[in-house]
DNA sequence: AAAAAAAAGTGTAAAAAATACACTTAGAAA
DNA sequence: TTTCTAAGTGTATTTTTTACACTTTTTTTT
């Protein structure tokens, strides 16, 4: 009934991290230093101890591999074909991440492991089933980014509106009209509208708004859709 | 690095398979024979072996258990917290599963365990974190039949409109407009009209349709959207 | 000081989609 | 023949989505 006779499968969680640098949609990956796939780009992943969610173990290893704390982090998929490790058998629980880029090069320095951002247009070639895992990933966040305001994570707290279409745009690898999307956007009532305007901008600098989680959650609640 | 030090953590898979008897969303449900949770209703589930994918698992265990096979199974979610089950650590891999009750009923005659249907508004006291799991299931396919026409899963192969149109609200838990539902669905393209009628009802008897797969499939690909 | 550049910001009209709504018809049963 | 039950059907209104172009502000360049 049970695997005791057998060698135990081994569970493992990988990560897929996404950071936005206000043009692109990048990813972050690290080196590995072991065979097998030794100097390959990976996703940051790590196995699932006794006495920790695979959520938790997920928050865990991208603390360890990258410094990077507290952020959003969500359940993709879970992958288990027999052979995606070719020495042993091992189940991965998947999970994707959103960061801004600026937090996490501020906490970065104290890397011991080589851990790099690619554009995902312009990944290298990945260890194991990665690059599977990443597309099923990019596919959830397009899809997720069409109904849930779930770009905010990737911005500064303080985000032009530009800025925001920017990120959807580069997300759902489309353009999107600016008075459609401001209207849009603005008539969901989940952005705030701060009094401050940019600074140090060559040009006419454009109002700055935060995300208003409070109201959002409220809207939620109530079944609110977030459709883009 | 690995889990070579620790008790291995246990794989399983649990199923949350949905049927429909025409008027209610059901369940079907197993009664577990040994401790814990003896005699309690539980969702078929059981270990993943060493050479299947969780998938592959969480079919066989619908075979073993209940007598169904060929069915609709998609991935739902992974179920990790750390004292789910009272003996071990286990981490199990949910899966839902759609089926017309029709065929099921058919095969099943040889069952060994106790399998029950239970209608979703009256479920019993359910083991582990079984209701949980039931609960994001519910939720997953609420989503998912007012985008997709996954519905088609759970009725004969032919139907009525009227039927369809029962399934969707069963499943949502709204009433929709006749008139309009139809004209959608009709719209979509998907569902082919038989020349036939229904027999033996005591009432005009209504025209039978069948989902076209092929024509799904290739607006799918389209990136056409089902939306209900 | 003037001109050029660059992005911010703004409104409306047309088309498409969603919604609300009620009666007639066919067939079986009484 | 009447009654019952669900099948089947169309339109007007509202809402949502889409398409589309110029003015304003500020910095940089000449």
């Amino acid at each position: 009934m049970s695997q005791q006779f057998h060698k135990p499968i081994a569970l493992t969680t990988d990560c897929v991290l996404f950071g936005f640098d206000g043009e692109e949609m990048q990813l972050l990956l690290t080196k590995r230093e072991k065979e097998p796939f030794q100097n390959k780009w990976a996703l940051p992943g790590g196995f699932v101890f006794p006495e920790e969610t695979t959520e938790d173990c997920a928050r865990r290893v991208l603390l360890e591999k990258t410094g990077i704390s507290e952020v959003f982090v969500e359940q993709l998929y879970t992958f288990s074909a027999v052979d995606r490790d070719p020495r042993e058998r091992i189940v991965s629980v998947a999970y994707y991440a959103l960061v801004n880029r600026q937090s996490y090069q501020l906490i970065a320095g104290r890397d011991t492991l080589e851990a790099e951002w690619f554009a995902l247009s312009q990944l290298p070639e990945l260890a194991f089933d990665h690059s599977e895992i990443v597309a099923v990933a990019v596919k959830r966040l397009q899809a997720k980014v069409a109904y849930q305001p779930v770009g905010f994570e990737l911005l500064d707290e303080k985000f032009t509106l530009s800025q925001l279409q920017t990120l959807c745009e580069a997300i759902l690898g489309t353009e999107i009209d600016k008075r459609n999307f401001r209207k849009k956007v603005l008539s969901m009532g989940v952005v705030k509208e701060l009094g401050e305007k940019e600074t140090n901008v060559p040009r006419k600098a454009a109002m700055l708004y935060r995300f208003d989680k409070r109201a959002y959650e409220a809207k939620r609640r109530e079944g609110f859709q977030f459709e883009l």
